[in-house]
RNA sequence: GGUGACGUGACCGAGCGGCUAGGUAGAGGUCUGCAAAACCUCCUACGGCGGUUCGAAUCCGCCCGUCACCUCCA
């Protein structure tokens, strides 16, 4: 590899070649979903992009450390700090323990996870299970200056902390002049906060809210629950340090999520940005329009999966939904659409093939290889070098399958013709085979997605049975027997039909 | 209203000053009992109008259009 690892960083607005805080280790922290409903097509992307990054990090030899949060501490569900929480209203609703919806969720957001090809992060911290840790970051954000105790809830006190020159902003680019100039004055429970722009960091909770704690705040012994922004901070940081290097989320939790985040672990250690690096995947639209509820395109995960939805002509399987996403950049938009879809269920099949391939390039007997390789050798090289030109160059997995099929378009032609694997020596052969295999399963994810049940093969194997049987070619009939024996599997004959069954030998 | 991003061939989607990815779809061919796969060839585009430059999809300006964030959101 010629080019080392690049990065684009959201805080310098710019591409840099990535260096470890401390090589060899690298701390990834990515914002998982909040566990009060089934993730959507658009939780998907930071996940399957992040793989990749920890995938293509670890076989960079780096030993990562990746964290990616459950948030299960019930944010709220008006736009207002006031209301219930939103996993306790579905708890009311259903009659269940507040967990018990957060647990439904989280189980479903990992199995879609690990479908997708996702690797399980090496730590995934629940909010819930780091209250105290929470508390303890807000009492020292005070004891800093830089929060207030306000009826029983903190805020953040952002002119505080910019007085302090700490730049509230500096993530998304916002001015704070312009940010007061725009905000609402009409969100409710303003009156606690000293600016409109201090955002909470414990909220004293009221008998509705299910999910709530006993808080330290405030005269009188109450209950409360963390702010909306404080889990990351917290977790982040007692997993992977007060300064870690990479951060990622969607491009929506810039601002305000991140930017807050950075704000809280800045206000506790100075200087730090939290993370070194932060990635922001883009979002995802479908027919050129943003999902929401409200439009009427909104595909969860399992909808992908099965083609239940209205704006998907058909199914779509967690490897093609991978490959397609990967086709993109993940600092662009992508829009899913079926013939985007169906174009990425071909290309990934077309991967795959290249995968069963590989084994079959053999030179053929008694063929030697030529004197001279070095020209074929030279251009196999290049085929495969070029495949780390893309993800080298921030993750760009669209050049990556670009350069793949280009490698593979030239694997192709030499299993087509395989006596011209005599122009290439077996090491450049290897090498680049090495290339595709590794890229293609270990970094990039994509694994053989078996399209034949086995259970219907098996069935057509007993058709075949049942002809070979009334032909009498008992040759064949045995032959067939034997080798489903092999299998483990035994024929049944009976008056009604043939019939299969696990041999219990 | 403020901030930012983007508009690439039939579709998706890289590239971001000269060498003009890739996938899907389409056309022709090789191979083949038929077919598929594969390989070869073809289809060569950068919203509009100006400008900078020897040279622009790539830089600048204006216009049109789309999207995102500013409020929970991946």
């Amino acid at each position: 590899m010629s080019q080392p690892l690049s990065l684009y960083n959201t805080l310098t607005r710019q591409k840099a070649p990535f260096e470890p805080l401390n090589a060899p280790f690298v701390g990834v922290y990515l914002c998982g979903p909040t566990v009060y409903s089934e993730a959507h097509v658009g939780n998907a992307r930071g996940p399957v992009v992040f793989d990749v990054l920890t995938r293509y990090l670890r076989y960079l030899e780096y030993k990562v450390r990746y964290v990616r949060n459950i948030t299960d501490v019930g944010h709220l569900v008006d736009d207002a700090d006031e209301g219930e929480d939103k996993i306790g209203r579905i708890a009311r609703a259903r009659q269940v323990e507040p967990m018990e919806v957060a647990e439904g969720y989280t189980n479903l957001y990992q199995d879609h996870m690990v479908a997708l090809g996702c690797l399980p992060p090496d730590i995934t911290p629940r909010a819930s299970g780091h209250i105290i840790e929470q508390i303890e970051m807000v009492q020292q954000i005070m004891a800093n200056g830089f929060a207030y105790e306000s009826n029983g809830s903190v805020y953040f006190d952002v002119p505080a902390y910019n007085a302090a020159g700490r730049a509230y902003g500096k993530l998304s680019n916002r001015v704070v002049e312009e940010l007061l100039a725009g905000s609402r004055d009409n969100l409710t429970g303003q009156d606690e906060k000293r600016s409109p722009l201090d955002f909470a960091l414990w909220k004293r909770a009221d008998e509705r809210h299910l999910m709530r704690w006993p808080s330290p705040f405030g005269e009188a012994p109450g209950e409360g629950f963390p702010g909306w922004h404080l889990e990351c901070s917290a977790m982040s940081r007692k997993y992977l340090g007060a300064e870690f290097d990479i951060h990622g989320g969607g491009l929506d939790l810039m601002f305000p999520h991140h930017e807050c985040e950075i704000a809280q672990s800045q206000a506790c250690e100075h200087p730090t940005n939290e993370a070194r690096v932060w990635m922001h995947n883009n979002m995802i639209t479908v027919n050129g329009q943003k999902m929401s509820k409200s439009a009427g395109n909104f595909i969860t995960v399992s909808q992908l999966f099965s083609g239940e939805n209205e704006v998907l002509a058909q199914a779509y399987s967690p490897m093609t939904t991978r490959f397609f996403l990967l086709q993109a950049h993940y600092r662009s938009p992508v829009d899913i659409t079926d013939e985007g879809m169906q174009g990425a269920g071909k290309g990934y099949r077309k991967i795959m093939n290249g995968l069963r391939l590989l084994p079959k390039l053999q030179l053929p007997e008694g063929t030697g290889v030529a004197v001279d390789t070095s020209a074929a050798d030279a251009e196999l090289r290049k085929l495969a070098d070029d495949c780390f030109v893309g993800l080298n160059d921030d993750l760009n997995t669209a050049r990556t399958l670009a350069s793949l099929f280009n490698l593979l378009r030239k694997l192709n032609g030499y299993a087509a013709k395989p006596d011209t694997l005599a122009q290439v020596s077996p090491e450049a052969l290897a090498e680049a085979t090495a290339t595709y295999r590794t890229l293609v399963q270990d970094v990039l994810g994509l694994r053989d997605e078996p399209r034949a049940r086995a259970e219907d093969l098996l069935g057509l194997t007993l058709h075949f049975y049942q002809e070979a049987k009334a032909a009498k070619d008992y040759g064949k009939v045995d032959e067939i027997r034997a080798a489903l024996k092999q299998q483990g599997i035994v024929v049944k004959d009976s008056k009604t039909g043939v019939d299969w069954a696990y041999s219990e030998e």
